[in-house]
DNA sequence: TCAATCACG
DNA sequence: ACGTACGTGATTGAA
């Protein structure tokens, strides 16, 4: 409980520019393996949120006098709509195309049940294993996360590949390309080369091939994100608004917006972020509205 | 200087 | 049999 005081309570009002009268960050555009943004001096990409306590730190970012508030916009599922897109897994994609709860969705299949019958615990357990499948799950990995025996978890896994069979193939087939060219890419074309992958240490061979599987679906969220900020600062350049882009935080824009703009901004930002590419999957993007950082979400 | 810890997506 | 979920940054305390 240290962290939060000495991160945050006590660090960041010292970071107040005297000239602004703002905390200023530094984006890094190359850093991140990924192609994601990291942000420095101070990172605005992890204030808290997850506690009560963190939560009172988010609430301390406002927007800058009384003629504007906090507009926060984010993707919904963005990395599982990816892979959804990627995989062409037809019965994910009739997931997101039908807008169902996709924790919800893949814990009615994998536990074989209506989707009126998952409960909480199901769909916690369905969303760790959305998550894993994300960053290369293994059997034990996923049994430490949900403190089950290992054989429970291999099962889970097989049933999850099961019933999204191109979930499974995709995977495969990015490993395998990894393994014949050496690196894997994005949608528009990043690369993450991955020099291990054909390495006799497994150890060392397991990492880059759960890098294989997982930087071409973070690599790609970050490609959209970053086309939906151009196209968000032509627009607002255009139309001549006075809001502005603070903070991007990996599939969140956070924005200072005028009060006499509120509904053109947003339909410039939820239009951008939605349009920024076409896959064969929609993609959704929630937003609010609020006088500071927490209640927008 | 570096590993461990903890903050976020 | 092996060792194991992806990507970051800041702080802390031991070496």
């Amino acid at each position: 409980m240290k962290k939060l005081k000495s991160t945050y309570v006590d660090s960041l009002p010292e970071l107040i520019h005297p000239k602004t009268g703002h905390i200023h960050t530094s984006y890094m555009q190359a850093v991140a393996a990924t192609g994601r943004l990291s942000s420095t001096n101070p990172n605005l990409q992890n204030i808290p949120i997850r506690t009560e306590r963190g939560r009172k730190i988010r609430a301390a970012f406002v927007p800058r006098n009384e003629n504007f508030q906090l507009l926060a916009a984010d993707y919904s599922q963005i990395e599982l709509r990816i892979i959804a897109a990627l995989s062409k897994d037809e019965s994910m994609i009739e997931a997101f195309r039908n807008g169902t709860d996709i924790h919800a969705a893949t814990a009615a299949k994998v536990f074989e049940v209506e989707l009126d019958q998952v409960d909480r615990e199901m769909r916690s357990k369905a969303k760790m294993v959305n998550f894993g499948i994300i960053y290369g799950i293994s059997a034990y990995g996923l049994s430490q996360r949900l403190s089950i025996p290992r054989k429970e978890a291999k099962e889970i896994i097989d049933s999850y590949f099961e019933k999204y069979p191109k979930i499974k193939s995709y995977m495969d087939e990015s490993i395998a390309f990894a393994k014949e060219h050496g690196y894997v890419e994005t949608i528009m074309k990043r690369r993450r080369y991955l020099p291990d992958i054909n390495g006799r240490n497994a150890v060392v061979r397991g990492y880059a091939e759960r890098n294989a599987i997982n930087a071409p679906i973070q690599g790609s969220a970050a490609d959209i994100i970053k086309k939906a900020m151009i196209d968000i600062h032509q627009s607002f350049k255009n139309k001549k608004f006075e809001s502005k882009l603070l903070l991007q935080v990996h599939d969140e824009l956070v924005f200072d917006l005028k009060n006499d703009e509120i509904e053109a901004v947003k339909e410039v930002v939820k239009d951008s972020m939605e349009n920024a590419v076409k896959l064969i999957v929609p993609l959704t993007v929630e937003m609010d509205t609020a006088d500071n950082w927490l209640d927008a979400h």
